[in-house]
DNA sequence: CCCAGCACGC
DNA sequence: GACGTACGTGCTGGGT
């Protein structure tokens, strides 16, 4: 199969290119190399290490491009007093203002770098971030992209370093020869892309969103990220018992019930005891692959049926802390600051928005009682608190400003409740009536208008039938009349040019947006609704970092940015700096674009991100 | 090793 | 009758 691919493909590879690639090991060279490269405009670099966890990772080497086929190798020695010798040869290069340094992922090299003292400095360019505003919604791998762009299929990491699994060696395994054509190709490569990319960002007017907004930005983030998070361990220990202690004895109490010792961690096993054997439900919906469906919402409508119902859903809600926080969490803590340093996905999400992975710090629980005690166990450090920053309804209040929909804007310069105040309008009845119930409903109408929610859905969600569904959203567009013109507006626009944008001119392509199927149809229209929408809530907070950071950093200050939540900024703040940091914080998020809509940020400060919420 | 089902966040 | 609200990450089970 391997062979017929090579036999096959069209693609070239290292050994039919003309390339010159050349290791250059000693000082002397190396400065010569330097004083070469400080006389370019544009240079093309990458590093390699032992690991791609930056904080374990040791450098091996460097690897230098400014032209095509033509590169440069610099082997590193394991003596780190060695490495930080050659280093300094090269600090002039990476320090350099005017001189464009070109990576790809450069947010890895920077915080290698970083750690060994070097601070990159000045013009940026990260290749995988070009093609993210490219094309948001596709693949950014370097060897993919050289594949399709550059019809050149790059050494893999794995032919040197062997298979992922346990015995994988490290880069510093293989021979000088081996290290300085993988190096110096991946430089060579990323210079190519590079001449192909920054065209295109110009011609899509996206240079100024890439060189204002996502290359500082990957500086903030490299220095959140080696910032970390410090852990409650001792909580999160005892936490996990009292955890374990309690499903132990929900499953009992289940088994009890049903007659039968299962896996409840099984679905499959779940939907079998529930819906054979106990005969809960005889119109029991399935799943595409035809086991029984036993997510929450099709156990909570069983749940007046059968008391054993409530014991699952508390099952499964304690196993998912315990398993996915309470005991991954302090797995991952780094023993060299025992702290937890997550990872930004710059690249990820097609709306703009950041991904956290390793661990993901976005999704810490908060919605129940035992849930909101993980966050108590996010801490700052002694003589430190912790400072929250969210912005409320930012999505809304966007989505009015964008529309220019005059009555919600209203409502939110006149700082009303956006929800009560939408029920108002809705059921035409003054403010102060409003009950719990409308509010509420109104509340869902809200969000599910940014989604593109249907009657169905809105049904599925308040309760109401499908007809006083479908009344109340046409109500509801009878109250924001612009909101409906501008959702069409959007789809019109994606059908007519094939994308739509944020405020900031970020793109979304949506090529489905024609599609003879509506149920594929439906999902690009929804798409060309919500993503001018989640996109530009995106860049007004990744706005506001940027300027936070700056201030932060001219005010000499101590204060930590450590996590970004879509709508939140999370900080760590000495406690004589708590006061002027809070005020650069909300100052600067709530100014982080001119709007009519006023934006509004809660700051909350506490000696854990619970209290700070 | 990968996918399905599920649950956590905004 | 099917379809039915956006964007994500990560856990466990189960089949390969």
């Amino acid at each position: 199969m391997k062979k017929l691919d090579q036999a096959t493909s069209t693609k070239s590879s290292i050994e039919q290119n003309d390339h010159l690639y050349q290791f250059v090991n000693n000082p002397r060279a190396q400065k010569i190399l330097v004083q070469n490269l400080l006389k370019q405009k544009v240079v093309c670099f990458d590093t390699e290490t032992t690991s791609l966890n930056e904080l374990e990772a040791e450098l091996v080497g460097m690897s230098f491009s400014y032209k095509k086929g033509l590169a440069y190798y610099i082997p590193l020695s394991e003596d780190k007093g060695e490495v930080l010798q050659t280093l300094e040869i090269f600090r002039p290069f990476f320090e350099k203002e005017d001189l464009l340094k070109v990576a790809h992922n450069l947010k890895f090299d920077y915080k290698i770098l970083k750690q060994y003292g070097i601070v990159v400095k000045g013009a940026m360019f990260d290749t995988m971030i070009a093609h993210y505003l490219l094309n948001p919604d596709g693949r950014h791998g370097m060897d993919y992209l050289s594949e399709v762009y550059l019809n050149y299929k790059p050494v893999s990491i794995e032919t040197i370093i062997g298979k992922k699994g346990k015995n994988q060696g490290t880069f510093r395994d293989a021979d000088l020869r081996t290290q300085t054509d993988y190096a110096a190709e991946d430089a060579d490569v990323t210079f190519q892309l590079y001449e192909l990319f920054a065209p295109q960002l110009k011609k899509e007017n996206l240079e100024d969103l890439f060189f204002n907004i996502e290359m500082p930005l990957m500086e903030v983030l490299a220095k959140m990220e080696l910032s970390g998070i410090s852990l409650d361990e001792k909580w999160l220990a005892q936490e996990s018992i009292d955890l374990e202690n309690d499903l132990r004895a929900l499953e009992s109490t289940i088994f009890e019930i049903s007659g039968e010792e299962f896996n409840m961690n099984s679905p499959k096993q779940l939907g079998e005891i529930l819906f054979e054997k106990m005969q809960l439900d005889p119109k029991a919906k399935k799943t595409k692959t035809g086991q029984y469906a036993t997510s929450e919402d099709v156990l909570q409508k069983l749940s007046s049926k059968h008391e054993i119902i409530k014991h699952i859903l508390e099952y499964r809600t304690y196993q998912k802390l315990k398993s996915t926080y309470v005991d991954a969490l302090p797995s991952q803590i780094e023993k060299t600051d025992n702290r937890v340093h997550t990872n930004f996905s710059q690249t990820t999400a097609a709306t703009g928005r950041l991904a956290s992975v390793n661990p993901n710090l976005q999704n810490i629980p908060i919605r129940t009682l035992r849930g909101q005690q993980i966050r108590g166990a996010f801490v700052s450090a002694e003589g430190k608190k912790i400072i929250s920053a969210d912005y409320s309804q930012i999505e809304l209040r966007l989505i009015a400003e964008i529309s220019g929909e005059d009555n919600m804007i209203k409502a939110f310069q006149d700082g009303e409740d956006i929800h009560a105040s939408t029920a108002a309008k809705l059921f035409k009845i003054p403010l102060e009536e409003v009950s719990k119930t409308q509010r509420s409903q109104a509340k869902t109408v809200n969000f599910g208008i940014i989604y593109g929610q249907g009657a169905f859905a809105l049904a599925e969600q308040t309760g109401l039938s499908r007809s006083e569904a479908k009344q109340m959203i046409e109500a509801y567009f009878d109250t924001y009349p612009k909101l409906k013109e501008y959702m069409a507006e959007q789809v019109r626009k994606a059908r007519e040019i094939g994308y739509v944008e944020t405020i900031l001119g970020r793109k979304r392509h949506l090529k489905d947006i024609n599609s003879g199927n509506f149920v594929v149809r439906g999902h690009a229209e929804r798409n060309a609704v919500n993503a001018p929408v989640q996109g530009s809530a995106a860049d007004v907070v990744k706005m506001a970092m940027i300027k936070i950071q700056k201030q932060l950093e001219k005010e000499k200050l101590q204060t930590r940015m450590l996590l970004q939540v879509h709508d939140e900024l999370v900080f760590e703040s000495p406690i004589d700096e708590v006061e002027l940091a809070t005020n650069i914080i909300k100052m600067e998020m709530e100014s982080a674009i001119e709007t009519q809509v006023p934006l509004l940020v809660e700051v909350g400060v506490g000696d854990n991100w619970l209290e700070a919420h």
